[in-house]
DNA sequence: TATTGTTATACTCTATAACTATA
DNA sequence: TATAGTTATAGAGTATAACAATA
């Protein structure tokens, strides 16, 4: 044996880390054949979801800061696959809308993101794949309440 | 509701991902205080694992370039946790080793970690997170098996 | 005064090509 | 010629401050 991560093993951080850059790598080799990559496709899911979303509403979804959403819209929106157009209620926000042509697109690569994600699931039965589910929850909540911890650190 | 991810919220990919960036962000504060980072702390504790290794087996370990570790290890031998020494068979190579100093910063980091670790895994009880420990071994291997795909397309 | 989207900017992580010194 | 480490560089992703238009 060359060397070993034993220490490291023993953390889900670590195994968290390494099954989402393998699964990363692949799912942007999945989405390229679209012009999409992870954040694009997520982007143009949501407002799929969600017609008349505002920009401030997806990053709070998509957990991304406001200003790293106006590139991904940009691309979006250039590729013809999203619409901006002036809310009427509030002049200085957007509607968000997927366009006929951004439907399709989304329609057909969510099917290959699925394929790919049944992919990675390969070698789990129902019940693994359903912990799994609960589990990354779990984690992602834990994550969030000390992230209020730290922000209610001076109330 | 304001907005939902509920397609999204069908793939493991994006549990992961969500996973992922809150143990980011709340590992790397853990290790602020210690002067290091995700990256830093895992080349410390896989060289304080197996002293003598070479760049190349570390950069393999951990899964990234060679070059990208150049900038890690000139931080790590800056703080003085790690030293780079000549290998005598090989003066092309170097040998990593951890320093006194270094050995007693990543014992008191792993104790960090490791409650960090543990906080993230609150509410799953010992079933649980076995289960959660073998699907991410799974999905690792699943991701590498598909890169062994892509690369071996020309054989 | 506060909020929406934007610009500018910076830092981290990642990826590739090309160099040097040894082998 | 091949390998170990390095340099330079470029692309993503992420984070913050400050601005214009609108509320």
């Amino acid at each position: 044996m060359t060397g070993s991560d034993r220490t490291l093993r023993g953390f889900v951080g670590y195994g968290i880390k390494r099954a989402f850059s393998a699964i990363q790598s692949d799912v942007n080799a999945t989405l390229a054949p679209f012009g999409l990559r992870m954040l694009t496709y997520s982007a143009l899911a949501v407002i799929r979801d969600n017609p008349g979303l505002r920009q401030t509403q997806l990053a709070e979804i998509l957990l991304i800061e406001r200003p790293n959403l106006v590139l991904i819209l940009d691309e979006l929106e250039g590729a013809d696959l999203v619409v901006r157009t002036r809310a009427r209620d509030d002049r200085r926000a957007y509607e968000l809308k997927v366009t006929l042509k951004g439907r399709r697109l989304c329609d057909r690569a969510t099917e290959a993101v699925a394929a790919h994600d049944a992919r990675m699931l390969e070698g789990m039965d129902e019940s693994m794949r359903e912990t799994l589910h609960q589990a990354l929850r779990l984690i992602e909540m834990n994550g969030r309440s000390s992230d209020d911890r730290g922000k209610v650190s001076r109330p």
